[in-house]
DNA sequence: GATGAATGAGCTTTCATTCAT
DNA sequence: CATGAATGAAAGCTCATTCAT
């Protein structure tokens, strides 16, 4: 068996237990002998688990970081120093991450992925997609910031959030979702009609009027009314 | 040693290990040890962690829902058969999330069990909260249905779970971004900032206007052009 | 409760139960929880597990050892100082054991227990019984020594042996060879069957040829052939 | 360490350790520090306690089966399709039994096996060896048929078993009886010493004469005065 | 007299990893 | 280059027993 393969099947194999069960929950055990390789083929060629992991999520950022760079040069080009407006924006990042899975469930993986790189606290994860795929965010981030020139910078950054959070819930629990919607309104759901349905959602909430000022916590008492300061 | 000072002592602990990192990656004996009690005794009280982290949610879920259930009455009496407007239904439930929580932390805690009980695809946890606490949200959903009455029934759930994203994410992850946002912004954001923030964000993002209907696959080739079927 | 209620429950379980899985397979928590009485109970009623398995045992040792010794004066005193002869002994010995237990299965249970006392080599149950019920199967054995004086001691010694395996064997597992021989020879067997059939089988291999002495090994190469020393 | 030697000695302490104590009295930890091997490597070479309890008995049973058919095999070729006398048939499978074991003990681990086999009543080992070796054991049944014409099938059956229950009592009782025997008749038995004691047992239990009829119970109350139904 | 709570020891099994070949 | 064997650590869980009330 050539080395490719093998570290191809490992790959495969193990992106798509992890999307299934979750990194802790997959065995080094289940993985290979799933893959049909020896148990020592992760460490012999990943060195860790870890590594196996951060491979995994490199075998789908590597690709997605390129072309995005390649899609937002030629939005750039294309308006020739003027503002992109924020729909093309978002359009060319659905697009792109649509673009790279190859196989199916993989969006899922990436997407869980992301999830659990923001929410582990420790995040060693979080700091290896910081640290080296940071430069692609830096810069969508900027262009958004030129598209919404109205929006004060806190206000901008926590709606990206915001939306982030729709879109890694969504996609990274998309088989449970998919489940309930299919058992209440039977309807067959594709990725492609969640980003359809999502794309007039995000925009809304990224145009949405600016909250009131909070000036005195009393005003706000019917909704802030039982809350503690947290 | 009182009964429920050792059960309330293993439910102090799991809760939040469980929340810094997981339910796989986090063992009894952690849980344990940190709790300084005996490793039997999650067993001799709950019977297995599966069944702790059942009570763990319980903790949280069951005066949520009691709460909310009694506050939707209040809101149904006050409006006399009439529709609830959305703005008000939704401030209901932001005050019952905020109020539930007594300790410091434990909003955060309560959405990353949340998110993690969406997140794991298996999902034992998914079928345990639909069974037991599943009439709370389908009496909210009913109601928010009143208050939507031109969303098709399919964009209603989709959207509500979108939001259940933006929130569960932000607030999840609430300590990573407040690091972020504390270094590039200056500004000490609190629970109370962010649902602030929250409210023209979700009530942009249920009324935006309806997706162009999917009549054809050609016709949207600038958003899906490098899209597989998934 | 009573206590003696609480006791007598823990007993009829404990019975069962290990004559079903055996001792060690038989756990204090499956006794209790099956006998609906305290998990404390048994080690305060009867002060350990070992001791809970001497006192199953005594509760039938000790009727019958005093059933069998009356029986026993009986038979001396209507054989008026003369031999008895051996399947007298036999039968007055089957008697007694059939007499003692009151419940259906009970006698199974019995003589499942007696095995597990005698296949279990570490033996504190075999010690036990040896010193407190030892002295009528004693007298007993030495009424058969009179009964077949032909019979060197050690033949004797072992030809009981023997003969204890048979029946101890067949009624502790005469659930399954019951359903064995319910199966191919569609015959009902009843306790009372199997002891009529067990009668001259017993005398007989009581009543066998001596086996020949072994002088040579070489001399019985047909049935030691390929036996090595053990 | 190569693996047959880890093999082998967790076989051979296993073995040692059934017999003296059985299964569930012997703790993988017990076999594996004795056997001077890691914790982890039964579950490495075998999978599960119950598989290694399979094996230690297969490692009998295999050999066992083989020489068994080829001896009879050979049995029947030397009467050259006349019927064989019993005491051969006898002979044959003593001689095949004490055949195979190669170390000390193993002939009681080998029937002790056999005796939980058959007094487990659920029996997960009796359907084991049922399945796996019931051939050689029916071949054997049908010969003994023809060698005792004159017994009713149920007859034998049930004397088979009586035959089969002496030799499993005593042999995996061996320990026991040893030292009871020792004390009192200073004599050393081999297992070659009770085998040669056996043999007349069995051939006069065979061929003792038929139970009286059991044409009314009444009359054989002397035998079962005090018994019950059972 | 009786029990719910608690405990320390030990169980089988699985884990990621390493090693010798 | 690759692998079967092996390993130390740790997992969840069950055990008989004890203790405070």
């Amino acid at each position: 068996m050539a080395q490719s393969d093998t570290v191809t099947r490992i790959l495969d194999t193990a992106e798509v237990l992890f999307a299934e069960r979750g990194f802790a929950e997959t065995s080094l055990r289940t993985i290979t002998s799933k893959a049909k390789v020896n148990l020592a083929a992760v460490n012999y060629h990943f060195g860790s688990k870890k590594a196996l992991i951060q491979a995994v999520f490199a075998r789908y950022l590597d690709p997605f970081t390129q072309r995005f760079h390649t899609a937002l040069d030629e939005l750039e080009a294309h308006h020739a120093g003027k503002v992109i407006p924020l729909d093309e924006l978002l359009e060319t990042m659905a697009a792109t991450v649509l673009a790279v899975p190859a196989e199916r469930n993989s969006l899922q993986v990436f997407m869980r992925l992301l999830g659990l790189a923001y929410s582990q606290a420790q995040g060693h994860l979080r700091r290896y997609i910081q640290r080296d795929y940071g430069d692609v965010f830096t810069r969508f981030t900027e262009l958004v910031r030129q598209a919404t020139p109205e929006l004060p910078d806190a206000e901008r950054f926590w709606r990206l959030h915001f939306m982030l959070g729709t879109v890694i819930f969504t996609l990274s629990g998309l088989e449970a979702l998919r489940d309930i919607a299919e058992q209440d309104y039977h309807e067959q759901v594709s990725v492609k009609d969640l980003v359809r349905r999502l794309r007039p959602v995000v925009v809304a909430a990224m145009n949405a009027p600016l909250p009131d000022q909070m000036q005195n916590e009393g005003l706000h008492k019917d909704f802030h009314a039982h809350s503690e300061t947290q």
